[in-house]
DNA sequence: AAATATTTGTTTGGATACGAACAAAATTTA
DNA sequence: TAAATTTTGTTCGTATCCAAACAAATATTT
């Protein structure tokens, strides 16, 4: 999110643009900081763990939640995961092709598709989730401990609000 | 990110899946509910506010940074803007049939392209960034007072370490 | 039970998204 | 200054990503 000019500068660049407005300057340092550092985490984790087993960051979360709550029909997981059904039938295909997943249709209900993961996907997720833990705890150590957990609670406060606008 | 399941249950399930590893869970909180939240205000924007003028959300990130910095070479503009050089050429060409934006050769440095606004561009951005605030906010406002600027600097850290991380 | 409505996963079409290969321009080296 | 190197934006190939259209299965209504 943020390249050749400092985080500063960025925001000092924004306040100088927007001078006179009516603006509540804290609340977007908030989001676009909620944004800037996703982004910036996300890149990092797909740099430093993802590109070696050839996954991307959906279908490792999708992989996640799959090994999370084992059999799961597939509007769960996508609904889990954030992201559509249709994109979750293309990421599905990748992974089934990578010999991680399986899919079968549901006995009771036919319109189900219930999500599963192979001895190679269960095996790749116990490797990667102490792997990712590693990067969590360095990138979570720059927020002194007695804040993380107020931090945590407050990012679950803004995503609860977020889902309950749209319904 | 998180759907037919609270957050706390999701949270729950995990920490059941993972009983007995030496998993730092306070960090994994921090970074699984940045991602959550990020996802799911970028999610409530691009609905409420995105969706009707036919803007993705990056479109919507690379207008802004062009806004802000006005007449940026496009190298800047993919990494301020946190995608590719090749993302962003794909970008630019939509926003440029959209009307939005102009693109021209430096002409102190042949390699380069200079990204603009169009007057459209400006008034649409005149538009949409108040109206973006006020859903700042409101997403905000589920954050104590005293405490945003606090959570605004925990986040800049974090993007901070991310980024120094990869060089 | 038959007709209607709803739910679900897939397909389709178009827009991101990125790494790698590329060509053009500028810089550095020799 | 000529050759080699670096920098930059685009193209290419492939993988997401989503809304809308769709077909199949289930649920509801009549």
């Amino acid at each position: 999110m943020t390249g050749s000019h400092t985080l500063t500068e960025t925001e000092n660049q924004v306040a100088s643009r927007l001078t006179g407005q009516p603006i509540d300057f804290n609340s977007m340092a908030v989001v676009s900081n909620l944004f800037r550092a996703a982004n910036a985490v996300r890149n990092h984790l797909e740099r430093t763990v993802l590109a070696q087993h050839n996954l991307s960051w959906t279908a490792f979360v999708v992989l996640w939640v799959a090994w999370v709550w084992q059999e799961s029909e597939t509007r769960m997981v996508a609904e889990e995961s954030g992201i559509s059904k249709a994109t979750l039938t293309g990421v599905l295909k990748t992974l089934e092709k990578l010999g991680f997943t399986t899919r079968r249709r549901s006995e009771k209900d036919g319109r189900l598709v219930i999500v599963g993961l192979t001895a190679a996907g269960n095996a790749l997720m116990e490797r990667l989730i102490p792997e990712f833990n590693t990067h969590e705890t360095e990138l979570a150590a720059v927020i002194p401990q007695d804040r993380r957990d107020e931090v945590a609670d407050h990012l679950r406060a803004v995503t609860t609000f977020a889902l309950s606008s749209d319904q």
